[in-house]
DNA sequence: ATATGTGCAAAGGGTTTGCAGATAT
DNA sequence: ATATCTGCAAACCCTTTGCACATAT
């Protein structure tokens, strides 16, 4: 994906340069927290709005462009909105990585809504330990 | 378990009044918000602090005593730390229900971790949509 | 007896809002 | 042409902090 202009416009969006960067940036690092994208998109726009972001984020997680990951007593991140898959979130250095989605488990848990009578909309699997990268670097 | 003083001593908090009330809120409601421990604990205890609520919550937290939940596009709620499951979150009214493990699922999780030298901590499997009560409230 | 915890009120900081000017369609 | 969007600044909360008094061990 590439096309953000026409990603937005799908979405009943307008391809504002404000949008485009920020999903730039998200396809870029993957996860970023509203301060994140403010901070990484602010160098190359010293204009922005910390309020767009907050506005737009907001927005396009509401059309279905973003997805919210809400992370363990620290600020939510955002993604693409792309097939299920799982989270690898380190507790130390915040990362997000992610790992294809089990099919197994996806059926169980299709069954345990259906069940339910639960009008499942979003699936979230959150693994959340300590990284490859963060273990390397504890004092031991 | 209805052994709050124990719980919290063997945690290392002293057993103090409002944390046996909050314990017992949260047991007897399943997943409570810092708010929905508070307005339903001042009932009791007027004099309590929203406060002394946040301060709690996150010791308790910390300690190991209770288990966040972070909510997209909400404010997290906390329940009592139990064996692993699955939360159903209704988009609609909030409610928040427990399923429980998919056991084969949780043994590719591990492998998953092991595999990219992950040191889990805790998973969290959330599934979003409309519960069954609420579907009934809808209009058509 | 002493370390901890509670309540209060104030401070702090993140998020939202309203509006005038700018932009996309 | 017009509906929508952006940036700014102020308003609005939610959350945290410091401190004096109270409580648990």
């Amino acid at each position: 994906m590439t096309d953000y202009a026409t990603l937005l416009k799908d979405n009943s969006l307008k391809a504002t340069f404000q949008r485009m960067q920020f999903l730039e940036k998200i396809e870029e690092y993957g996860h970023m927290s509203i301060d994140d994208i403010y901070s990484k998109v602010t160098k190359m726009h010293p204009s922005l709005s910390l309020a767009t972001v907050y506005k737009n984020i907001i927005l396009m997680v509401k059309n279905g462009v973003l997805v919210e990951v809400p992370i363990d007593g620290k600020k939510s991140k955002y993604e693409l909105k792309k097939e299920e898959h799982i989270h690898l979130i380190c507790t130390e250095c915040g990362d997000v990585k992610d790992k294809p989605h089990i099919q197994k488990t996806d059926i169980i848990l299709k069954e345990l809504a259906s069940l339910e009578n639960f009008r499942l909309k979003k699936q979230q699997f959150n693994l959340y330990g300590i990284c490859n990268n963060c273990q390397s670097k504890e004092v031991s």
